[in-house]
DNA sequence: TAAGAAAACTAATAAGCGTTAGTTTTGCAT
DNA sequence: ATGCAAAACTAACGCTTATTAGTTTTCTTA
Protein backbone atom coordinates (compact mmCIF):
# COMPACT_ATOMS: atom_id res chain seq x y z
CA UNK A 1 0.00 0.00 0.00
CA UNK A 2 0.91 3.45 0.81
CA UNK A 3 4.31 4.80 2.45
CA UNK A 4 1.74 6.70 4.74
CA UNK A 5 0.63 4.40 7.62
CA UNK A 6 -3.01 4.43 7.32
CA UNK A 7 -3.81 2.42 10.78
CA UNK A 8 -7.76 2.32 12.30
CA UNK A 9 -7.39 5.03 14.29
CA UNK A 10 -6.66 7.58 11.45
CA UNK A 11 -6.69 8.37 7.48
CA UNK A 12 -3.32 9.53 6.11
CA UNK A 13 -4.82 12.89 6.14
CA UNK A 14 -5.04 12.44 9.97
CA UNK A 15 -1.15 11.31 9.98
CA UNK A 16 -0.28 14.30 7.84
CA UNK A 17 -2.38 16.23 10.35
CA UNK A 18 -0.97 15.22 13.21
CA UNK A 19 2.67 15.33 11.86
CA UNK A 20 1.84 18.70 10.97
CA UNK A 21 0.86 20.12 14.47
CA UNK A 22 3.86 18.64 15.64
CA UNK A 23 6.09 20.15 13.30
CA UNK A 24 4.07 23.15 13.58
CA UNK A 25 4.47 23.57 17.23
CA UNK A 26 8.17 23.42 17.32
CA UNK A 27 8.83 25.50 14.28
CA UNK A 28 5.85 27.70 13.77
CA UNK A 29 3.23 27.61 10.69
CA UNK A 30 5.23 29.73 8.81
CA UNK A 31 8.95 28.52 9.20
CA UNK A 32 7.81 24.97 8.24
CA UNK A 33 7.93 23.89 4.97
CA UNK A 34 6.47 20.90 3.09
CA UNK A 35 9.85 19.41 2.14
CA UNK A 36 10.22 19.33 5.78
CA UNK A 37 7.10 17.91 6.87
CA UNK A 38 7.20 15.58 4.23
CA UNK A 39 10.51 14.36 5.48
CA UNK A 40 9.22 14.24 9.22
CA UNK A 41 6.53 11.36 7.76
CA UNK A 42 9.23 9.75 5.44
CA UNK A 43 8.02 11.13 1.59
CA UNK A 44 8.60 13.47 -0.99
CA UNK A 45 6.49 16.65 -0.15
CA UNK A 46 4.42 16.06 -3.83
CA UNK A 47 2.95 13.25 -2.33
CA UNK A 48 1.25 14.87 0.47
CA UNK A 49 -1.15 16.31 -2.11
CA UNK A 50 -2.94 13.21 -2.99
CA UNK A 51 -4.43 13.48 0.32
CA UNK A 52 -4.61 17.36 1.35
CA UNK A 53 -5.29 20.45 -0.79
CA UNK A 54 -3.20 22.60 0.58
CA UNK A 55 -0.19 23.53 3.39
CA UNK A 56 -3.22 26.38 4.95
CA UNK A 57 -5.52 22.89 4.97
CA UNK A 58 -3.47 21.49 7.41
CA UNK A 59 -3.85 24.38 9.66
CA UNK A 60 -7.16 25.04 8.99
CA UNK A 61 -7.85 21.54 10.52
CA UNK A 62 -6.13 21.21 13.83
CA UNK A 63 -7.60 24.82 14.09
CA UNK A 64 -11.01 23.93 13.79
CA UNK A 65 -10.64 20.78 15.05
CA UNK A 66 -9.57 21.97 18.58
CA UNK A 67 -12.25 24.45 18.32
CA UNK A 68 -14.96 22.18 17.50
CA UNK A 69 -13.70 19.97 20.20
CA UNK A 70 -14.15 22.98 23.01
CA UNK A 71 -17.39 23.82 21.40
CA UNK A 72 -18.88 20.20 21.67
CA UNK A 73 -17.67 20.12 25.47
CA UNK A 74 -19.17 23.26 26.10
CA UNK A 75 -22.63 22.30 24.26
CA UNK A 76 -22.81 19.73 27.15
CA UNK A 77 -21.98 21.44 30.17
CA UNK A 78 -24.40 24.04 29.21
CA UNK A 79 -27.19 21.62 29.22
CA UNK A 80 -26.07 20.41 32.89
CA UNK A 81 -28.41 21.17 35.85
CA UNK A 82 -25.48 22.04 37.61
CA UNK A 83 -24.46 25.28 40.06
CA UNK A 84 -21.84 27.55 38.17
CA UNK A 85 -18.92 26.27 40.25
CA UNK A 86 -19.17 22.81 39.28
CA UNK A 87 -19.45 24.07 35.43
CA UNK A 88 -16.52 25.76 35.57
CA UNK A 89 -14.49 23.09 37.53
CA UNK A 90 -16.18 20.91 34.50
CA UNK A 91 -14.54 23.43 31.90
CA UNK A 92 -11.06 23.51 33.85
CA UNK A 93 -10.28 20.41 34.03
CA UNK A 94 -11.43 19.36 30.72
CA UNK A 95 -8.85 22.71 29.31
CA UNK A 96 -6.06 21.16 31.37
CA UNK A 97 -7.09 17.56 29.74
CA UNK A 98 -6.96 18.86 25.97
CA UNK A 99 -3.37 20.90 26.98
CA UNK A 100 -2.10 17.75 28.23
CA UNK A 101 -3.52 15.48 25.59
CA UNK A 102 -3.53 17.15 22.66
CA UNK A 103 -0.86 19.18 23.67
CA UNK A 104 0.34 19.71 19.61
CA UNK A 105 -2.74 20.75 18.35
CA UNK A 106 -4.05 22.96 21.31
CA UNK A 107 -0.72 24.78 21.45
CA UNK A 108 -0.58 25.66 17.16
CA UNK A 109 -4.50 26.35 17.43
CA UNK A 110 -3.30 29.13 20.16
CA UNK A 111 -0.58 30.42 18.82
CA UNK A 112 -0.92 29.94 14.91
CA UNK A 113 -4.09 30.98 14.36
CA UNK A 114 -3.00 33.87 12.63
CA UNK A 115 -1.57 32.18 9.81
CA UNK A 116 -4.82 31.29 8.57
CA UNK A 117 -5.80 32.62 5.45
CA UNK A 118 -10.01 34.37 5.22
CA UNK A 119 -12.77 33.84 5.84
CA UNK A 120 -11.05 31.26 7.61
CA UNK A 121 -9.48 33.47 9.84
CA UNK A 122 -12.48 35.55 10.59
CA UNK A 123 -14.72 32.55 11.23
CA UNK A 124 -12.13 31.30 14.22
CA UNK A 125 -11.88 34.09 15.71
CA UNK A 126 -15.81 34.72 15.72
CA UNK A 127 -15.92 31.22 17.63
CA UNK A 128 -13.47 31.54 19.76
CA UNK A 129 -15.52 35.17 20.79
CA UNK A 130 -18.51 33.40 21.28
CA UNK A 131 -17.05 30.90 22.92
CA UNK A 132 -15.32 33.03 25.93
CA UNK A 133 -19.05 34.79 25.55
CA UNK A 134 -20.51 31.71 27.01
CA UNK A 135 -18.01 31.32 29.27
CA UNK A 136 -18.54 34.72 30.76
CA UNK A 137 -22.09 34.08 30.84
CA UNK A 138 -21.58 30.97 33.09
CA UNK A 139 -20.06 33.27 35.67
CA UNK A 140 -22.21 35.83 35.30
CA UNK A 141 -25.38 33.75 36.21
CA UNK A 142 -22.73 32.59 39.29
CA UNK A 143 -22.51 35.96 40.14
CA UNK A 144 -26.30 36.93 40.01
CA UNK A 145 -26.77 33.52 42.14
CA UNK A 146 -24.44 34.67 44.89
CA UNK A 147 -22.27 31.48 43.96
CA UNK A 148 -19.53 33.32 42.80
CA UNK A 149 -17.51 36.66 44.03
CA UNK A 150 -19.05 40.12 42.70
CA UNK A 151 -15.99 40.19 40.09
CA UNK A 152 -15.01 41.38 36.29
CA UNK A 153 -16.56 38.10 34.48
CA UNK A 154 -14.17 39.46 31.90
CA UNK A 155 -11.36 39.15 34.12
CA UNK A 156 -11.82 35.98 35.66
CA UNK A 157 -12.14 34.12 31.93
CA UNK A 158 -9.38 35.96 31.37
CA UNK A 159 -7.34 34.37 34.37
CA UNK A 160 -8.97 31.25 33.81
CA UNK A 161 -7.69 30.97 30.18
CA UNK A 162 -4.39 32.49 30.75
CA UNK A 163 -3.38 30.55 33.46
CA UNK A 164 -4.63 26.86 31.59
CA UNK A 165 -2.61 28.94 28.57
CA UNK A 166 0.41 28.21 30.96
CA UNK A 167 0.16 24.48 30.44
CA UNK A 168 1.79 25.45 27.19
CA UNK A 169 5.01 25.70 29.64
CA UNK A 170 4.52 22.09 30.70
CA UNK A 171 7.31 20.48 29.02
CA UNK A 172 9.79 22.30 30.41
CA UNK A 173 9.04 21.48 33.50
CA UNK A 174 7.48 18.48 33.66
CA UNK A 175 11.20 16.55 35.86
CA UNK A 176 10.20 18.84 38.37
CA UNK A 177 6.25 18.35 39.02
CA UNK A 178 3.69 15.97 39.16
CA UNK A 179 0.84 16.27 36.43
CA UNK A 180 -2.05 15.00 38.75
CA UNK A 181 -0.81 16.88 41.25
CA UNK A 182 -0.75 19.89 39.16
CA UNK A 183 -4.54 19.61 38.11
CA UNK A 184 -5.72 19.81 41.69
CA UNK A 185 -3.93 22.13 42.62
CA UNK A 186 -4.81 24.19 39.18
CA UNK A 187 -8.65 23.69 39.79
CA UNK A 188 -8.56 24.56 43.28
CA UNK A 189 -6.58 27.85 42.78
CA UNK A 190 -8.50 29.36 40.38
CA UNK A 191 -12.06 28.35 42.07
CA UNK A 192 -10.78 29.69 45.52
CA UNK A 193 -10.18 33.05 43.60
CA UNK A 194 -14.13 32.55 42.17
CA UNK A 195 -16.00 31.40 44.99
CA UNK A 196 -18.12 33.58 47.50
CA UNK B 1 18.80 63.95 6.01
CA UNK B 2 17.79 60.39 6.04
CA UNK B 3 13.80 59.19 5.54
CA UNK B 4 14.56 56.64 8.63
CA UNK B 5 13.42 59.76 10.89
CA UNK B 6 16.18 59.50 14.39
CA UNK B 7 14.20 61.74 17.15
CA UNK B 8 16.27 61.99 19.77
CA UNK B 9 15.30 59.46 21.74
CA UNK B 10 16.46 56.50 19.11
CA UNK B 11 18.80 55.92 16.34
CA UNK B 12 17.45 54.90 13.23
CA UNK B 13 18.24 51.35 14.07
CA UNK B 14 15.36 51.81 16.92
CA UNK B 15 13.38 53.00 14.53
CA UNK B 16 13.32 49.81 12.40
CA UNK B 17 13.89 47.87 15.86
CA UNK B 18 10.42 49.05 17.08
CA UNK B 19 8.77 48.68 13.63
CA UNK B 20 10.28 45.51 12.89
CA UNK B 21 8.56 44.15 16.92
CA UNK B 22 5.02 46.05 15.48
CA UNK B 23 5.23 43.83 12.56
CA UNK B 24 6.83 40.55 14.36
CA UNK B 25 3.57 40.76 16.85
CA UNK B 26 1.13 41.83 14.22
CA UNK B 27 2.42 38.84 11.61
CA UNK B 28 4.70 36.78 12.93
CA UNK B 29 8.68 36.84 12.73
CA UNK B 30 8.55 34.25 9.68
CA UNK B 31 5.69 35.80 7.88
CA UNK B 32 6.80 39.25 7.63
CA UNK B 33 9.42 40.09 5.20
CA UNK B 34 12.20 42.98 5.16
CA UNK B 35 9.61 44.35 1.98
CA UNK B 36 6.63 45.03 3.96
CA UNK B 37 8.70 46.08 7.09
CA UNK B 38 10.87 48.63 5.07
CA UNK B 39 7.01 49.84 3.19
CA UNK B 40 6.28 50.07 6.81
CA UNK B 41 8.35 52.36 7.50
CA UNK B 42 8.16 54.49 4.40
CA UNK B 43 11.69 52.79 2.64
CA UNK B 44 12.73 50.52 -0.34
CA UNK B 45 14.18 47.36 1.69
CA UNK B 46 17.80 47.12 0.78
CA UNK B 47 18.17 50.37 2.71
CA UNK B 48 17.14 48.82 5.76
CA UNK B 49 20.85 47.26 5.58
CA UNK B 50 22.92 50.43 5.94
CA UNK B 51 21.32 50.14 9.17
CA UNK B 52 20.65 46.61 10.36
CA UNK B 53 22.95 43.67 9.72
CA UNK B 54 20.19 41.33 8.61
CA UNK B 55 16.61 40.53 9.17
CA UNK B 56 17.67 37.92 12.28
CA UNK B 57 19.12 40.50 14.03
CA UNK B 58 16.45 42.59 14.45
CA UNK B 59 14.62 39.41 16.39
CA UNK B 60 18.13 39.21 18.69
CA UNK B 61 17.86 42.80 19.75
CA UNK B 62 14.25 42.58 20.40
CA UNK B 63 14.36 39.31 22.35
CA UNK B 64 17.81 40.55 23.96
CA UNK B 65 16.40 43.89 24.93
CA UNK B 66 13.55 42.44 26.78
CA UNK B 67 15.39 39.89 28.57
CA UNK B 68 17.97 42.37 29.79
CA UNK B 69 15.24 45.01 30.77
CA UNK B 70 14.24 41.65 33.17
CA UNK B 71 17.64 40.59 34.21
CA UNK B 72 18.70 44.43 35.20
CA UNK B 73 15.37 44.83 37.16
CA UNK B 74 15.62 41.58 39.03
CA UNK B 75 19.31 42.92 39.61
CA UNK B 76 18.13 45.51 41.66
CA UNK B 77 15.61 43.59 43.43
CA UNK B 78 17.42 41.16 44.78
CA UNK B 79 19.70 43.67 46.25
CA UNK B 80 16.93 45.09 48.27
CA UNK B 81 16.76 43.99 51.93
CA UNK B 82 12.90 43.06 51.52
CA UNK B 83 10.92 40.39 52.19
CA UNK B 84 10.00 37.89 49.80
CA UNK B 85 6.50 38.82 49.57
CA UNK B 86 7.59 42.21 48.38
CA UNK B 87 10.04 41.36 46.19
CA UNK B 88 7.61 39.23 44.23
CA UNK B 89 5.38 42.06 44.49
CA UNK B 90 7.66 44.50 42.66
CA UNK B 91 8.47 41.76 39.99
CA UNK B 92 4.99 41.39 39.07
CA UNK B 93 4.42 44.77 39.08
CA UNK B 94 7.33 45.61 36.99
CA UNK B 95 6.23 42.57 34.25
CA UNK B 96 2.69 43.95 34.09
CA UNK B 97 4.22 47.47 33.32
CA UNK B 98 6.75 46.21 30.92
CA UNK B 99 3.65 43.95 29.31
CA UNK B 100 1.57 47.21 29.17
CA UNK B 101 4.68 49.50 27.91
CA UNK B 102 6.45 47.82 26.03
CA UNK B 103 3.86 45.37 24.70
CA UNK B 104 5.08 44.76 21.06
CA UNK B 105 8.36 43.87 22.29
CA UNK B 106 7.26 41.63 25.12
CA UNK B 107 5.18 39.58 22.97
CA UNK B 108 7.42 38.93 20.37
CA UNK B 109 10.22 38.05 22.83
CA UNK B 110 7.81 35.63 24.25
CA UNK B 111 6.81 34.26 21.13
CA UNK B 112 8.96 34.40 18.36
CA UNK B 113 12.54 33.41 20.11
CA UNK B 114 11.85 29.80 18.76
CA UNK B 115 12.99 31.86 15.25
CA UNK B 116 16.23 33.05 16.65
CA UNK B 117 19.70 31.20 15.39
CA UNK B 118 22.41 29.46 16.97
CA UNK B 119 24.02 30.41 19.07
CA UNK B 120 21.10 33.25 20.56
CA UNK B 121 18.69 30.54 20.51
CA UNK B 122 20.82 28.80 23.08
CA UNK B 123 21.50 32.02 25.18
CA UNK B 124 18.38 33.43 25.37
CA UNK B 125 16.95 29.72 26.50
CA UNK B 126 19.52 29.60 29.07
CA UNK B 127 19.39 33.46 30.13
CA UNK B 128 15.58 32.87 30.40
CA UNK B 129 15.76 29.60 32.56
CA UNK B 130 18.63 31.44 34.73
CA UNK B 131 16.15 33.95 35.33
CA UNK B 132 13.28 31.92 36.48
CA UNK B 133 15.69 30.15 38.51
CA UNK B 134 15.97 33.14 40.67
CA UNK B 135 12.52 33.56 40.79
CA UNK B 136 12.17 30.13 42.32
CA UNK B 137 14.91 31.28 44.56
CA UNK B 138 13.17 33.96 45.87
CA UNK B 139 10.06 31.56 46.72
CA UNK B 140 12.04 29.12 48.07
CA UNK B 141 13.50 32.06 51.05
CA UNK B 142 10.02 33.03 51.32
CA UNK B 143 9.03 29.67 52.41
CA UNK B 144 12.07 29.02 54.53
CA UNK B 145 11.01 32.53 56.37
CA UNK B 146 7.56 31.20 56.71
CA UNK B 147 6.18 34.36 55.16
CA UNK B 148 4.29 31.86 51.97
CA UNK B 149 2.83 29.00 52.19
CA UNK B 150 4.55 25.69 51.26
CA UNK B 151 3.70 25.25 47.63
CA UNK B 152 5.77 24.60 44.83
CA UNK B 153 7.71 27.08 44.08
CA UNK B 154 8.13 26.19 40.07
CA UNK B 155 4.36 25.72 39.87
CA UNK B 156 4.18 29.52 41.67
CA UNK B 157 6.52 30.66 39.39
CA UNK B 158 4.60 28.93 36.05
CA UNK B 159 1.37 30.71 38.01
CA UNK B 160 2.72 34.01 37.72
CA UNK B 161 4.50 33.93 34.54
CA UNK B 162 1.44 32.63 33.05
CA UNK B 163 -1.32 34.71 34.66
CA UNK B 164 0.97 37.88 33.66
CA UNK B 165 1.51 36.49 30.23
CA UNK B 166 -2.61 36.29 29.79
CA UNK B 167 -2.20 40.35 29.39
CA UNK B 168 -1.12 39.14 25.95
CA UNK B 169 -4.63 39.39 25.46
CA UNK B 170 -5.25 43.09 26.87
CA UNK B 171 -5.67 44.58 23.79
CA UNK B 172 -8.70 42.57 22.71
CA UNK B 173 -10.04 43.31 26.01
CA UNK B 174 -9.14 47.40 27.06
CA UNK B 175 -12.86 48.59 25.93
CA UNK B 176 -13.93 46.23 29.26
CA UNK B 177 -11.86 46.86 31.98
CA UNK B 178 -9.92 49.52 33.51
CA UNK B 179 -6.19 49.05 33.44
CA UNK B 180 -5.25 50.05 37.05
CA UNK B 181 -8.10 48.21 38.47
CA UNK B 182 -6.95 44.69 37.06
CA UNK B 183 -2.95 45.47 38.12
CA UNK B 184 -4.52 46.12 41.36
CA UNK B 185 -6.51 43.02 41.02
CA UNK B 186 -3.92 41.02 39.44
CA UNK B 187 -0.91 41.76 41.98
CA UNK B 188 -3.84 41.13 45.22
CA UNK B 189 -5.16 37.58 43.41
CA UNK B 190 -1.80 36.16 42.64
CA UNK B 191 -0.21 37.62 46.03
CA UNK B 192 -2.87 35.83 47.81
CA UNK B 193 -2.33 32.74 46.39
CA UNK B 194 1.13 32.52 47.96
CA UNK B 195 0.43 34.24 51.44
CA UNK B 196 0.54 32.14 54.58
C1' DT C 1 29.74 76.37 -2.05
C1' DA C 2 32.39 72.29 -2.39
C1' DA C 3 33.70 67.70 -0.42
C1' DG C 4 32.70 63.76 1.84
C1' DA C 5 29.93 60.66 4.13
C1' DA C 6 25.55 58.66 5.05
C1' DA C 7 21.74 56.62 3.27
C1' DA C 8 18.68 56.26 -0.14
C1' DC C 9 17.76 54.08 -4.74
C1' DT C 10 17.47 50.34 -8.80
C1' DA C 11 18.71 45.98 -10.45
C1' DA C 12 19.88 41.57 -9.79
C1' DT C 13 21.09 37.01 -7.60
C1' DA C 14 20.70 32.62 -5.55
C1' DA C 15 17.96 29.96 -2.72
C1' DG C 16 13.75 28.22 -1.06
C1' DC C 17 8.89 28.10 -1.22
C1' DG C 18 4.11 25.86 -2.36
C1' DT C 19 2.35 23.58 -5.86
C1' DT C 20 1.39 21.17 -10.59
C1' DA C 21 2.16 17.88 -14.38
C1' DG C 22 3.27 13.71 -15.88
C1' DT C 23 4.96 9.15 -14.92
C1' DT C 24 5.90 5.05 -12.38
C1' DT C 25 5.15 2.10 -8.63
C1' DT C 26 2.27 -0.21 -5.33
C1' DG C 27 -1.47 -2.91 -3.50
C1' DC C 28 -6.05 -4.76 -3.75
C1' DA C 29 -9.93 -7.05 -6.14
C1' DT C 30 -11.33 -10.05 -9.62
C1' DA D 1 -2.18 -13.45 -13.08
C1' DT D 2 -4.47 -9.07 -14.67
C1' DG D 3 -6.48 -4.67 -14.42
C1' DC D 4 -7.56 -0.67 -11.87
C1' DA D 5 -7.13 2.79 -8.64
C1' DA D 6 -4.46 4.87 -5.09
C1' DA D 7 -0.41 6.93 -4.03
C1' DA D 8 4.16 7.31 -4.60
C1' DC D 9 7.89 9.38 -7.52
C1' DT D 10 10.84 13.03 -10.51
C1' DA D 11 11.03 17.29 -12.72
C1' DA D 12 9.82 21.63 -13.05
C1' DC D 13 7.13 26.01 -12.67
C1' DG D 14 6.39 30.63 -11.07
C1' DC D 15 6.87 33.28 -7.15
C1' DT D 16 8.78 35.26 -3.05
C1' DT D 17 12.48 35.63 -0.09
C1' DA D 18 16.71 37.87 2.13
C1' DT D 19 20.45 39.93 0.65
C1' DT D 20 24.36 42.14 -2.40
C1' DA D 21 26.37 45.29 -5.86
C1' DG D 22 26.61 49.39 -7.83
C1' DT D 23 24.79 54.01 -8.36
C1' DT D 24 22.57 58.23 -7.17
C1' DT D 25 20.65 61.28 -3.99
C1' DT D 26 20.68 63.72 0.33
C1' DC D 27 22.53 65.87 4.18
C1' DT D 28 26.46 67.66 7.05
C1' DT D 29 30.41 70.09 7.62
C1' DA D 30 34.08 73.09 6.68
Amino acid sequence: MSKIKANKNGTKKDVITKKGAALFRKKGFAASSMRELADNIGVEAPSLYNHIGSKSEILQNICFKVANDFNMHLDEVEKKQENALSKIETLIRFHIHMMLDAFDEVYVANREWKQLKEPFLNDFLNQRKIYEGRLVNIINKGISAGELKNINPHVAVLIILSAVRGLEFWQRHKKNINTTDLETDMVTHLLNGLKK
